[in-house]
DNA sequence: CAGCTCACCCTAACACTGTTAGGGTTTATT
DNA sequence: AATAAACCCTAACAGTGTTAGGGTGAGCTG
């Protein structure tokens, strides 16, 4: 294993450990056993070392999605599925989805643009295209669009509000999720 | 104004310059026309001063979010216009929504507690029940609850994904939002 | 083989950060 | 008149990301 895949190894390990506001690269360089000003023979910044832990981040967590969504009963059991993998990852992994959500911004810049591959809003929204095909139902490519908006606001905002505000809240949220992402799901299909 | 005060003040305003990541205490002081030591003469930490500016930033976001859904048509109308508020606001108060949503946690720890007034989750809850009161539909408080938080959910994703992930992006998201949160209300009539 | 380049590591240092120690001055109270 | 508290100061500590500049060894080239 080069140096470069040290430091970033020993970055995400630490991490998880202290978090995001307490990474530094000096503790970094003595896990990885060099000096911190060697980094900057590898990284152009610390910025861009978190960039790559997103990178990571945001495709294990689309690989989590993805599995989930096999192999199920409907499309509409694949969607919520789906969803409640990112809120699972979002809380096995919370200082790494803590740097994902934080910072991250999609190149795609408007609705003509092509979705990039690999991300959790294609898995959504190829699973919408499902869900609609399964119920017979034509639809748009902007109202798909719309609706994986939708539906990645609420699993979004599950995993953030889990992850910060509700930390430590007691009760039965995986329940409450899987109601909550069938209601939106119902609904799409009634409002098109 | 006292010196508390003024250092609250020049930190909020420097906040919104220069973003959470960037607030220096010395550059507080400087605002102020004191040296960053004294500053310990009215706070124990930066923390404080930044508890203080959340403090601040949820009696704000709540009372926009009240004032939105008074006067409407229906109470769904008015959870809509609320949860409009809530994105409106993240928006507009990108800054301030980053540290009221980053570290703010609630002191209620389990569903038998009370819930605290004057927060966003209590607005919403207090019109949900008028949304199932006007439908003529009975629904136990733990329904209430769950869909309060499900809502919640969505408009804080919706909140958070536009200040984050697409920044920049350009779309019609006021007439999506509305769109999805009339499609997650609708989902709620018919899941109890 | 000698000479050169380049990758990779080093030390020293800069400019910043939050925070603490300790001293001075003014104001109000006993 | 003495004391206490509130409030400001300077100096300094331990930490941060980052840059400048120097050394060492591997591998390629004349």
């Amino acid at each position: 294993m080069g140096t470069r895949d040290k430091i970033l190894t020993q970055a995400t390990a630490h991490l998880k450990e202290v978090g995001l506001a307490r990474l530094s690269l000096r503790q970094i360089a003595v896990s990885v056993g060099i000096k911190a000003p060697s980094i900057y023979e590898h990284f152009r910044s610390k910025e861009e070392i978190i960039d790559a832990i997103r990178e990571n981040a945001a495709q294990s967590l689309t690989l989590q999605m993805t599995e989930a969504a096999l192999a199920r009963e409907s499309p509409e059991d694949s969607l919520i599925q789906a969803g409640v993998a990112y809120v699972l990852y979002a809380i096995t992994e919370q200082e790494t989805f803590q740097v994902f959500f934080q910072l991250m911004r999609t190149k795609r810049r408007t609705l003509t643009e092509k979705v990039s591959e690999d991300s959790p809003y294609s898995v959504i929204s190829g699973l919408f295209v499902e869900y609609f095909k399964d119920r017979g139902k034509t639809i748009s490519q902007e109202k798909i669009e719309e609706l994986s908006y939708g539906y990645w606001s609420l699993i979004h905002g599950a995993a953030v509000l889990r992850t910060t505000f509700l930390k430590g809240f007691k009760a039965d949220f995986e329940q409450a999720d899987t109601n909550n992402f069938h209601r939106f799901l119902l609904g799409s299909l009634e409002v098109i």
